[in-house]
DNA sequence: CGCTGGATTGAGTCCGGTCAAGCCTTGTGG
DNA sequence: CCACAAGGCTTGACCGGACTCAATCCAGCG
C-alpha cells in the first residue's frame, strides 16, 4: 500500500494527556461495562489509555443510537453540561484515566485546562457535524463504505480490526444489523476489502472504497 | 396556554454578547445570501442581531444537510477548525455582528474568551448530538413533531413562526420536501397543530405534540 | 466436538423517496 | 385594486431501499 499521510488529528493536547497522566485514576472496565450513565453527573473526564470505548444514547423504546467510537488518548466526558448525554460503555476490555474536573483545573491553571478543552469539544463538535452529514444525507452503502474507510485511515495498518459488533456499527450509523451486514457483504464481493474473520480485515481497492464512501 | 418555564438556555455568555456588541462589525444580509463560505478560512466569529440563519453543506451530488438554525443573540463561526465546514446563509433578511477572533481576544482577555467559547461550543456539540439522535433514530413523523415541538419551546408565544422553508426542514431532517408537507399535514389532520398560512402555527393539543416527538 | 450467540441470508413488507400534476400565496405590474 | 405570473407547497400514484421476520450459518470457546 502506498504512503499516505496520517489523517490522524492529534488525538488530545499534549498538556490534556500529561496532566490526565498525572491525575487521573487508571480504571480497568470489562467488555460492555458502563463507564459513565446518560443523565449522571458530569463532574469526571475519562480519557482512553487502552481498548476501545462507545457512547450510546437510548430511547425509551430501546432504540439506540451511538455517538462515537473513542480509542487509546482520546478524551470523553466532555462533550456533555451538567449532565451527560450520553452513557458511556468498554467496547472491549479497556483501561481509563478518570479525573474530576476541578482537579484538572488546579493543578493545569485555568487558562491551560480551557484552552485544552476547547480544542478537544472543538474536534468533538467537528466529528458530530460529519455524523451529521452521514446520518441525514447518505445511503446505506455509503454510510458503511465510509465507516470502513474511516477505521482503515485510523488503523493505519495493512490489517484493520473491528473492535465493536454489527450491532454497533448499526446503532451508530443509524441502519439496522441485517443492512450492514448486506452491505459488507457487497462490498467483499466487489473485492473492495477482504474479510479475515468477522473483526478483520484489508482494504483491497482503496480507490472503489473512497469512490463508494462518496 | 398554561405557563411553561421558559427551555431556551442564555443565548450567548453574557461577556460575549458584550464584547461583540462593542467590536463587532454590524452588517445586512438579504435572504438567502451567504455569510461564509464551506472551506473558507474560519478566522471570524458572527453574532446573530435579528433575523435567522441556516448553516448547511453541500454534497458534490448536490446534496444538502443542514446543521443548525441560529436566532437573535446566537454565534456561529466557531463550530469548526481552521476552516468552516458547513457554510452560513441568511434565512431572511438579516442583521449579524462580525469580529475576527484575534480582536476579541485582545478586548476580553484569553481567560474570559475562551470560557466563552467554550461554553458556547459545548451548547453547539449538545445539540449536534441531539441531531445525530433525531437523524438517526426517530421516524418521519416523530422527527417533524419533534422540529415544531422545539420551534414552539424556543418561540414562546402562541402563535409560532417558521423563518425556514420546507425544503429547509426536510435538509435539516434528513427528509424531502414532500415528506415534510404529507407529516405536516397529518399533524393538521389530527389537530395537533393549526396552521395560519404556510409560515405560521399554533399548538393546538400539546401533549399530542410531546408524545409524537417521542 | 458440540454449544452458543453473533452474523449472514432470504422473502416479503412498508416507510419514505420519486415523479408528476395541480394548488395556493405572495408579490408585481398594469 | 385586480390580474396574472411564479415559485413554493400540497397531493396523488407508484417505486424501491431499507426494515422486519425468520431460518440458517459459523467462529469462538468450553
Amino acid at each position: 500500500m502506498a504512503l499516505r499521510d496520517d489523517p490522524r488529528p492529534e488525538a488530545a493536547p499534549t498538556a490534556m494527556t500529561e496532566v490526565m497522566r498525572r491525575l487521573g485514576q487508571r480504571t480497568r472496565y470489562a467488555k460492555d461495562q458502563e463507564i459513565f450513565a446518560q443523565e449522571e453527573d458530569a463532574d469526571l473526564v475519562y480519557m482512553v489509555v487502552s481498548g476501545a470505548v462507545r457512547t450510546t444514547r437510548l430511547l425509551s423504546d430501546g432504540r439506540r443510537q451511538i455517538g462515537g467510537f473513542y480509542y487509546a488518548g482520546d478524551l470523553i466526558g466532555l462533550e456533555t453540561g451538567p449532565a451527560h448525554r450520553y452513557s458511556a460503555e468498554a467496547l472491549v476490555d479497556s483501561e481509563v484515566l478518570v479525573a474530576r474536573r476541578s482537579a484538572l483545573a488546579a493543578l493545569a491553571g485555568d487558562g491551560v485546562l480551557d484552552r485544552a478543552l476547547l480544542a478537544t469539544t472543538r474536534r468533538e463538535l467537528d466529528r458530530a457535524q460529519e455524523h451529521i452529514l452521514v446520518l441525514g444525507r447518505k445511503t446505506a452503502s455509503e454510510k458503511v463504505a465510509g465507516f470502513l474507510k474511516d477505521l482503515a485511515q485510523r488503523g493505519g495498518g495493512e490489517r484493520v480490526a473491528l473492535p465493536m459488533s454489527r450491532q454497533d456499527m448499526a446503532d451508530y450509523l443509524g441502519l439496522t444489523i441485517e443492512t450492514v451486514s448486506r452491505m459488507l457483504t457487497h462490498l467483499q464481493c466487489a473485492a473492495v476489502v477482504e474479510f479475515d474473520g468477522r473483526r478483520r480485515f484489508t482494504v483491497k481497492r482503496w480507490g472503489a472504497l473512497e469512490q463508494m464512501a462518496a
